[in-house]
DNA sequence: TAGAATCTCTACTGTTTCACTCAAGTTTAT
DNA sequence: ATAAACTTGAGTGAAACAGTAGAGATTCTA
């Protein structure tokens, strides 16, 4: 998985969006002011986020985006993959997306072996991590003093 | 991490080179008609795995590439790192190829928490996994039956 | 009911990356 | 000498990326 900054700025949409989680509706300006992401280009975004059922939006004065679902029901999994396509690192071990390599044996490629792990690895984080995780974690973030390791890794 | 053709291509020739690991070399061509890898385009690959110490050449009639270490000290994080650069989804997570997010608190960022995760469960993987590995793997899938999984996954 | 603020939809654009390809050179075994 | 190999640098067509632009539709408010 490579996050595109497209997909970057999708998170933090929906993040803003788990933050305000509840009756009203987030103004895409207010959004972009707050993360910093071209407006026009977080239109765009949005707009793929509601095609895919994630966010939903009311249009007109006082109009905006809320999320469509409790934020609990929405993993980061499902956004990268309608956002970037693939969580794998190689077409040829993705389940939604695969396609075939040119490898002389796809079955029996030790590569591909390899690369099976890592989708696993990857898939088992975004796959549990959701958007009220986020939010929760941005509380955490908030209150605690910052850890020596933040500076580290 | 996602590997582009390009690294695809590297990781596979190195696995022939792994195979091959000896006094002898092995020729472009050789690895290019087992791989399938456009022949042009592999004489770019090696030559950038050559100026990374990966592997090592000999010119002239009866030329060819061998791997410069042995296979034990050859990780695939070595070799993804040089070609396609940062193992990290996001740069802001990277080590290496650190980069600052457009976000309004770094330090604080619920997303980047995450993908530090995702980065360490990959670079944990990639970094334990060396091409004497990759060629142990070919060998137990080339004497093990195919599992069940294989399909599935 | 006019107008302004909002989302909607499509298209465009400049830049960069990707996956090669090509040409001309250097080296070396026979 | 020659042919088969690696070396080096440049070129190329297509696609992806990160936006930008414009015209339109909707809805709240005055």
């Amino acid at each position: 998985m490579k996050l595109s900054v497209r997909g970057e700025y999708a998170l933090r949409a929906l993040l803003v969006l788990g933050l305000n989680y509840g009756d009203h509706v987030v103004r895409i300006q207010t959004i972009s002011d707050d993360q910093k992401i071209p407006k026009r280009f977080l239109e765009q975004i949005l707009n793929d986020l509601k095609s895919a059922g994630i966010v939903e939006s009311k249009r007109g004065l006082a109009g905006g985006y809320r999320l469509a679902r409790h934020p609990r029901d929405i993993t980061l999994a499902a956004v990268v993959r309608h956002i970037e396509g693939a969580l794998a690192p190689v077409s040829c071990v993705s389940e939604r997306y695969y396609e075939k390599c040119s490898c002389p044996d796809e079955t029996r490629c030790p590569i591909r072996n390899v690369m099976k792990e890592v989708r696993e690895a990857v898939v088992k984080i975004v796959e549990r991590v959701t958007v009220a995780e986020l939010c929760e974690r941005a509380q955490r973030l908030k209150e605690e003093p910052l850890s020596a390791l933040d500076y580290i890794i």
